[in-house]
DNA sequence: TAGTCCGGGACACTTGGTGTCCCTGGTAAT
DNA sequence: ATTACCAGGGACACCAAGTGTCCCGGACTA
């Protein structure tokens, strides 16, 4: 009972949220920064405006304003040995201690993860796609909302095949920032469903957006030789050009045996695949642990390479079992986004704490 | 329970909201402007900007802003024939509609009683001081960030006793707003706990703020004669002075019967009070429904007419059981914000509506 | 007493929001 | 088919609010 509890509870709270950030995004940022703020205060208090711009990282200026605010909200003091925190502010604060995890955590993990994995930028959101439907549609708002923000007019926009890739599909809207843009499936068929795969999902991307999209007929398990004469092609050739000077890149990363499996592996070439070590796909690359590659799929399409180059990539992975797929992927070093979600980015620093002394605590 | 996991339920987000309006506290009227936005395309669409614009008494620019950042998030879709919601932008607004109510529906109760009640201003909180005991801290919060708005230099501002305007006390902080400002208590003793009485609380206002006070001494049940002897002294009649000059007046509205029996009147007294049909009581004025005067406390200190020459007069009464207790001192007409509950509100409403006819449902 | 912190005031500057206009394109009615 | 109207989008000048920066009077401390 107390679980249905917590359930409906965390529902509302969460679906109050949910509505929040749909119509007034930034508003976490806010919240966080004033945290942050009345936290600093509470622990340096009484405090001055210089130095607790110092400590913020801010300016003295922009600091003033914010706490001209809370003076007036009445949750802090300001007297002539410095600013404190008012009885209001302090019930405020504790009262947040509660919430501040399901609030900020997300960011906190994200930097976490972003020293962790050694990526540029990473953006954890709500939920584990393993375990509740609504996770993948976030996964899915989010990285719609980052292909937009990414995309400029001309752009060669590569993208792979996955759920999550298709996720993303259903929260794309048109836009001008994706004019003349082009949309091209990284692989041919993958051996997946038809609705999961690059293909497919390129157009549905081209159809959603308002932008073109090109398509790479080409069939799964090929021979080497068949690779050469297909590569001689010309509307296959003609796309693997215009994959190389790719821009912006979406991919999902796989779990490598379940990624196997859906592509139809005997249980003899999944055995082999997992005494390779191999944990992460990406591309039809299968890595290890160590982010080797340990297997590649017969099949032509994006490189790393041409990963490498691109200026923008955007990976997406959610749910606890991706975890170790995810950091093996991050061993590339091709990759300047990742979004993934709580679930997910929980796992990962848990693999992290596994790894290392039990008595390495701190950091 | 299902009753369990309401309250449960309603908490978590409750106190998610309180949070949310001490720190960003215009955070809801941003989204209930795009919520209003999102609502007026959903009946007009597809609509042009300009028509919304008038639609919304807001001009073409700013609604464009608006517009540009929704169809940013997905939630409306624009075309060459006018604007429209989305899949997402719908279902969005079918998830807050079970919310609008406890986010929104306070201001919407607002204009309701300005209009039922004849006030020029009136401000609802959350909650119901009868049914639980955040209802009045929140009542006490709301009316000391409006003092402190009214507030100015060397303001003359008369209070009176009561557990609401108690509230407010334990809500104020000091404030340039309140430099030379001088609290007077309205009335003397009128009977009531010590800590209650308007004297204390004067004293209370002037040391959370940092102003002045002064006392009114004067005993409660006084005579005729006493009246006039008292009138005369210098100390009593420098304080009524002042009371008079008050440019700003706090007070709270009790119940009358309850008022009486607080106010230790004999069961006599009390059946007297009802059969003149008084409902409401205000600076030891018990009125009748109609508002008019029935009874006055034998006392001396601020009076009606006093009143009416104040700037800026707050009162405060939460509570259904407030209901008619409010109604009646709305009719002096010497009001300019009345700050109440949802509850007290809410039972306002119902009484308006039970007068009328059951077929009067438009309006 | 001198130095160093405090908050608050002042002020110029820049950026972003805003009012306003026009343009092109699509739709619908003639 | 043509025309007239309304759609969204672009442009641009303008104003105000936010911002960087400096200084001042006061209080505490060494």
């Amino acid at each position: 009972m107390s679980l249905v509890i917590l359930i409906e509870d965390e529902s509302r709270m969460r679906s109050l949220l949910d509505i929040q950030k749909q119509l007034v995004p930034d508003l976490i940022h806010i919240m966080r920064k004033r945290y942050d703020l009345m936290q600093s205060i509470r622990y340096l208090q009484p405090v001055g405006r210089r130095a607790l711009a110092q400590n913020l990282q801010t300016t003295e200026r922009i600091l003033r304003a914010e706490v001209d605010l809370l003076k007036d909200w009445g949750l802090i003091h300001v007297s002539p040995i410095g600013m404190s925190c008012t009885e209001e502010g302090l019930q405020l604060l504790s009262n947040m201690e509660s919430m501040a995890d399901e609030l900020f955590g997300f960011s906190d993990l994200a930097i976490q993860l972003e020293r962790l994995l050694h990526i540029n930028k990473v953006i954890v959101v709500a939920g584990d796609m393993d375990v509740s439907e609504w996770g993948k549609k976030e996964l899915g708002r989010v990285g719609a909302a980052l292909l937009k923000l990414h995309a400029e007019e001309d752009d060669v926009i590569a993208i792979t095949g996955g759920s999550t890739i298709a996720a993303v599909s259903e929260h794309l809207t048109p836009s001008p920032h994706f004019r003349g843009v082009q949309f091209v499936p990284g692989r041919g068929g993958l051996g997946e469903k038809v609705e999961l795969q690059a293909n497919t999902l390129a157009s549905i991307f081209a159809a959603k957006t308002g932008a073109q999209y090109r398509l790479l007929h080409v069939p799964d398990r090929l021979g080497p030789d068949a690779v050469q004469s297909l590569m001689g092609e010309e509307q296959v050739s003609e796309v693997l050009q215009l994959l190389k000077r790719s821009r912006v890149i979406m991919h999902g990363i796989g779990d490598a045996v379940a990624m196997a499996k859906r592509r139809k592996y005997t249980d003899l070439e999944i055995s082999e695949l997992t005494e390779l070590g191999a944990v992460g796909e990406a591309f039809g690359y299968y890595f290890n642990a160590a982010g080797e590659i340990v297997h590649r799929m017969p099949t032509i399409g994006i490189t790393l390479d041409n990963v490498r180059q691109a200026d923008v990539v955007l990976s997406l992975a959610g749910g606890s079992s991706k975890a170790k797929a995810i950091m093996s992927f991050a061993k590339q070093s091709c990759q300047t986004v990742l979004i993934t979600d709580e679930g997910a980015a929980r796992a990962i620093v848990g693999q992290f704490r596994q790894a290392r002394h039990p008595d390495a605590q701190l950091l």
